[in-house]
RNA sequence: GGAACGGUGGCCGAGAGGCUAGGCACUGGAUUGUCGAUCCAGCCGACGCGAGUUCGAGUCUCGUCCGUUCCGCCA
């Protein structure tokens, strides 16, 4: 045990990141965590860690007898501090990994401010050899002092900062709206909270201020934004958190042009600060054509490979998944792999099964080596699997990869399929960004398990101008099924096959909104039950207005290339949605229950 | 709701039925230039939990819990 030393009115004087050559000479003051300690009898070596960086500090027997002495005690995560002297290393002793290499600090004084115990994992591991996520989250603390950790939330704080000037300079409002809401149907799960006061009630937890950011608009603040928490109670994924923050924005009498140019502005200046420059205006795709030709309603351009309708090559077909799937208006297509015949069988499989995960049959392939090979050879024939590969475009050692079935599935499987194998063919360059928007997505999406359609954005989203008339037809026509197309004034930012952002023009008028509702099969009474207060408002004289919600972790994930939205905030949940450092969710007394009027019944 | 993979000492990690590697960390000592320091010595565990199969189980089977990823879900 150290005996500790009080810091007293000692101020440092500069971070562990920051003393350069130049800097030599100079007598500073330095605080921080030990993170490593090199003990060479007369002459001790520590490695000083602050939120900045490392600096070496050395300890001299001869210079500084007494702070040698006191330096032995420290062990790792030690908070020490140190005055000393910056000293120029000579030229062989510099070091080239650390940014203060060029220098070190010789230590005069040593003040031991607090001791650590052993930490229950390395906190200097090679990313390979990280102690398991499980152990990290339960020290969550710890692990946050990595300077990857480090560094990922600075960059999200200059990210967050620099939306707010940017919305700032565009004359946007930031208003915030309330966390304590009420349970809306339709969309995500809500997080719940009962009522003390109201016995058997509860309060909801937003999923996203939609309805207060319109609101604001009927309020006439015109230029509205927040940097909002939102919450959904739905299974989590490598880029889905219970709770999660995104640019709330909604402004009044927006077209969809300016939030494009608003978003684009926005989405170039926060890349720049990683030095990324994104070309503006983003390429644009419909959501029939980036599904068409990407296989997702969220491609990543940053390389090519596109689906390849084989259904030209395939007239007269008796090969029966293929005739079956062009018969019920299904689709048969494919992707060629440059290079691609190299394929093992193995590794066909591998992709077989990444493909069936999409509710794929199988996946049919030819290969182009020195000599043809198919799992359609037997079934087509020669001939025909030539004229396959020769739809499709491939060449000599190329490989094409096929799907037949259901549309969606062709799609959703080689969509799967196709991010899959740039990631094995590394056709994905480095360093590179490839923003677009994708527009015109579907009103309505039909679910067949209750057969019925749903909004695909939200209730409140426009439908296209050109669209309203056969959305008329639809609804008071009775022609249900042409629901199905009738396109949105939707769109989403899309930057290196990752959705960052997503938005619609909004409905400002009681008779287009009475459609949607009623589309949905919502009741006249239904519709006010649950969004009455809403419906009132709209009748007050509401602006057209729009709007747009950039996700802060999803934006961070395609500026920094990290696949893992936990690695982008301080204290994330596992894939069961706990907290392993506070051990969220927990129990709760029984006083607490009783005040809130709940029984926990048990199963 | 479903699937896959994983859970071995403080951490990483080998070990595919019979004796459980190694590395790091940690402790003590040595050591004037290291920066993944080095050298010497020491310390640590019945392998997530439960049941079963077996003469015998980290090793096989079943269940369960936890973690990760994916499908469903996420208007």
């Amino acid at each position: 045990m150290a005996v500790l030393d009080h810091l007293g009115e000692l101020e440092r004087t500069h971070s562990c990141g920051g003393l350069r050559a130049e800097d030599a000479g100079k007598t500073v003051v330095l605080m921080g965590w030990i993170a490593v300690r090199r003990d060479f009898g007369p002459l001790t070596f520590v490695d000083l860690r602050d939120r900045d960086g490392l600096t070496q500090v050395v300890f001299d027997v001869e210079d500084a007898p007494e702070a040698h002495a006191r330096a032995k005690e420290v062990r790792g995560e030690y908070v020490i501090a140190v005055r000393g002297e910056v000293v120029l290393r000579e030229a062989a002793q510099r070091n080239p990994k650390l940014s203060t290499g060029d220098v070190e600090v010789q230590a005069r004084e040593i003040l031991i401010l607090n001791e650590a115990r052993t930490p229950p994992f390395q906190l200097d591991a090679a990313p390979d050899k990280l102690a398991a996520e499980e152990v990290r989250l339960k020290y969550r603390y710890l692990d946050l002092r990595r300077p990857f950790f480090q560094k990922n939330l600075r960059l999200r704080a200059s990210v967050v900062g620099e939306i707010h000037r940017y919305m700032d300079e565009q004359g946007f409002t930031e208003i915030e709206t309330p966390i304590l809401i009420k349970s809306t149907p339709e969309g995500a799960r809500d997080y719940v909270v009962p009522s003390r006061l109201h016995a058997g009630r509860f309060y909801a937890l937003p999923q996203s201020p939609q309805i207060f950011k319109q609101i604001c608009m009927i309020a006439g603040l015109d230029k509205y934004y927040q940097i909002a928490r939102c919450f959904r109670d739905e299974d989590l994924r490598a880029d889905r958190q219970p709770e999660f923050t995104q640019l709330d924005v909604e402004f009044s009498f927006a077209t969809r042009e300016q939030v494009y140019r608003l978003i684009e502005g926005l989405l170039v200046r926060v890349f720049r600060l990683v030095g990324a420059e994104l070309k503006a205006p983003f390429q644009r795709l419909s959501y029939a054509e980036a599904l068409r030709r990407f296989g997702s309603d969220k491609p990543d351009l940053r390389f090519g490979m596109e689906l390849q309708d084989l259904a030209p090559a395939l007239e007269g077909t008796t090969f029966a998944p293929f005739a079956s799937a062009l018969e019920k208006s299904g689709e048969v297509k494919g992707l060629v792999v440059k290079g691609g015949a190299h394929f093992s069988r193995k590794q066909l499989d591998e992709l077989q099964e990444v493909s069936k995960r999409y509710g794929a049959g199988a996946l049919a392939w030819i290969k182009l080596g020195d000599e043809l090979s198919s799992s359609l050879l037997k079934a087509l024939g020669e001939e025909a699997v030539m004229r396959l590969a020769r739809q499709a475009g491939a060449e000599k050692n190329d490989a094409l990869l096929v799907v037949a079935g259901k549309s969606s599935v062709v799609a959703a499987s080689l969509g799967a399929l196709r991010n899959e194998l740039a990631r094995r063919e590394k056709l994905i360059p480095a360093n590179a960004f490839a923003p677009l928007w994708v527009t015109e997505f579907p009103m309505f999406e039909y679910h067949e398990d209750d057969g019925r359609f749903y909004a695909m954005h939200h209730p409140f989203t426009s439908p296209l101008d050109e669209d309203l008339p056969t959305f008329e037809r639809a609804v008071e026509g009775g022609e249900t099924h042409l629901l199905g197309q009738i396109r949105a004034k939707a769109y989403d930012a899309v930057v290196n096959g990752i959705e960052v952002a997503g938005g619609s023009i909004r409905i400002h008028r009681r008779d287009v909104q009475r459609l949607v509702f009623k589309a949905l099969g919502l009741t006249e009474e239904k519709a006010r039950e649950r969004f009455g207060f809403f419906l009132d408002a709209l009748e007050y004289g509401t602006p057209p207005h729009g709007g747009i919600a950039a996700g802060i972790e999803r934006t961070l994930m395609a500026l920094t290339g990290i696949d893992n939205i936990r690695d982008l905030m301080a204290f994330p949940k596992t894939a069961s949605a706990a907290d392993l450092m506070i051990d969220a969710p927990g129990q709760i007394d029984p006083h607490q229950l009783e005040e809130l009027h709940i029984l926990i019944v048990e199963e």
